[in-house]
RNA sequence: GGCCCGUUGGUCAAGUGGUUAAGACACCGCCCUUUCACGGCGGUAACACGAGUUCGAGUCUCGUACGGGUCACCA
């Protein structure tokens, strides 16, 4: 009966094709680190046609965050990251969530107790302090309890844990894809719990028979777990399933270090989009930090989401840590900025040039070109556009500029030879102002920058602007420019 | 401390015994130009160290140093 069970469970397993899986707690926010280990499952599925799983690991009750799922489910939908199976999708090895498999693991750990490779302890707690990092197989008594005593005494109601039983002697070789062959003595590994004393499965059993039902063919995840791995082919190895590859990536750090983290204010996926990156740039970035395209693509960098399923390889995973560099984030943001439509750029922009630029009969759209390849993010529009709205304070020293061979007298006299030149255009359009402007330098026998140095001067009142003294007129308008020049002349008059 | 892993310019990295050791970011310079950007061109800068193996080593072996991970009834 029981047997049957387990004979059922194993015929739902798909054994076709590769299945991978991403399994984040549902903290409420997504790592950097958790990002790319979610891509590159996603992309090792997609490049081989498989599937991608999507399962929540929310054992950890005490650390329930309110719609922290939602954010997972949102940030991979945005990443263009889709799942085939998952909570909300369903499939045929569910659930997805860890706290409604739960009473599955005791029964795998007690076949593994029947099959003489795990055994109940009834100590009190663990107490082996081994200086030599070695363990004692003798220190447990209750690893030599017999089968039927043991038994008995959970049957009479006392409480116990499960624990692996690591053999004494030999050793075991572990096989990651991206780090080969690792071999440990079986002496330095602990005979680990599997069941807590709650009933409660521990990480490290959960994932192995989460990964087993749910025919997990590539298991991506942190180095971190990279020691623990050989207790895992032990696992299979004691229940007689195969192994699946593992792929273990170096983290992302923060500097030479430390690894990135909340703890330290480090960007999360959704602080990134708050500081204004795009997803794509964001998704790009993150996947090349840490492994590269090799072969002909190896001098490559930008790539679709669609390119990189395309090319991925899991053989380009570095073994080293990578050092988040923002810097370098910022040039991958500001050319899928760049590349973007006029009238996607605008679309993007438009709340943040709304949010700076406020006065009416202002046209946004004329404002957006400019600012589009002078932008690393989107919080860098508004710092540039201020001006549109009231003209700074600023010094007359904005007037001299070496190279435009302009100071403060011939601003002065420049600003009132423009002055008619713009009060006669009745067409007040780009090209009209940049012909008046252009013809009375070439009039003046003057270079255009001792004509155009000043009017953009004072048009802004700043020395640095998107676009020249031609765009700011026609966005300012015939009336507010006219009456920027005036106060550029009278200040140049004190 | 034991065990495991890693180490090419400031950063990301290519490289799988023979290369002038790619490329990108950042930085610097020049050009373009009505500012700043964009764009174009160029430059500085690296195989952690020491022994081997080999005709030949960034590539293989060993050691050292440095760094990371792990040694929970946490994940």
């Amino acid at each position: 009966m029981e047997l049957n069970w387990f004979e059922e469970m194993e015929a739902r397993i798909p054994k076709d094709g590769v299945r991978t899986r991403f399994a984040p707690s549902p903290t409420g926010y997504m790592h950097v680190g958790n990002l790319r280990t979610a891509l590159y499952t996603w992309l090792i599925a997609r490049h081989a046609g498989g599937k991608f799983i999507l399962r929540i690991e929310d054992t950890d009750q005490g650390r329930l965050v309110e719609g922290a799922t939602e954010v997972i489910y949102s940030t991979l939908r945005k990443c263009g990251l889709t799942w085939d199976e998952g909570p909300d999708l369903g499939g045929p090895v569910g659930p997805y969530i860890q706290t409604q498999r739960r009473d599955l693991y005791g029964k795998y750990a007690h076949l593994l107790v029947e099959k003489g490779h795990a055994y109940y302890c009834f100590c009190e707690k663990t107490e082996s302090e081994e200086d030599s990092g070695d363990f004692d197989r003798a220190a447990d008594p209750c690893r030599f309890l017999s089968l039927e005593e043991a038994k008995a005494r959970v049957a009479a109601g006392e409480p116990y844990v499960i624990r692996q039983k690591i053999p004494a002697e030999g050793s075991t070789t572990f096989s990651d894809v991206v780090f080969g062959d690792i071999t440990v003595e079986n002496k330095t590994l602990d005979d680990q719990v599997l069941i807590k004393r709650d009933g409660l499965p521990t990480y490290n059993f959960a994932n192995v028979i989460d990964d087993h039902l749910m025919g997990i063919t590539h298991v991506v995840r942190g180095s971190e777990y990279l020691s623990s791995a050989p207790k895992y082919n032990l696992l299979y190895q004691g229940f007689g399933w195969d192994v699946p590859a593992y792929i273990h990536c170096s983290p992302v750090m923060r500097d030479q270090h430390n690894k990135m983290s909340k703890r330290h204010g480090d960007p999360s996926y959704e602080d990134l989009i708050a500081m204004g990156y795009l997803s794509e740039a964001v998704v790009n970035y993150v996947t090349l930090l840490g492994w590269s395209p090799r072969g002909e693509y190896a001098e490559r960098e930008f790539f679709t989401l669609a390119e990189l399923a395309e090319i991925f390889d899991i053989g380009g995973i570095s073994k080293s840590p990578a050092i988040f560099d923002i810097e370098k984030l910022k040039y991958f943001n500001a050319n899928y900025l760049r590349a973007l439509s006029p009238e996607a750029f605008y679309e993007g922009a438009e709340p943040y040039l709304k949010e700076a630029v406020k006065t009416p009969g202002i046209d946004l759209k004329l404002i957006a070109p400019l600012v589009q390849p002078r932008c690393d993010t989107w919080l860098d529009i508004a710092p540039q556009v201020d001006f549109f709205d009231a003209l700074p304070e600023y010094s007359n020293e904005l007037y001299c500029h070496k190279k435009m061979k302009t100071n403060e007298e011939n601003s002065k006299e420049a600003l009132e030879q423009v002055l008619p030149v713009l009060e006669g255009l009745s067409d007040w359009t780009y090209d009209a102002i940049h012909d008046a402007l252009i013809g009375l330098a070439e009039k003046l026998e003057l270079k255009n920058g001792r004509i155009m140095w000043p009017v953009r001067t004072a048009l802004s009142g700043k020395a640095v602007t998107p676009g020249g003294a031609v765009e700011l007129a026609h966005i300012l308008g015939k009336d507010e420019t006219l009456r920027r020049i005036h106060l550029g002349i009278d200040q140049l008059a004190k």
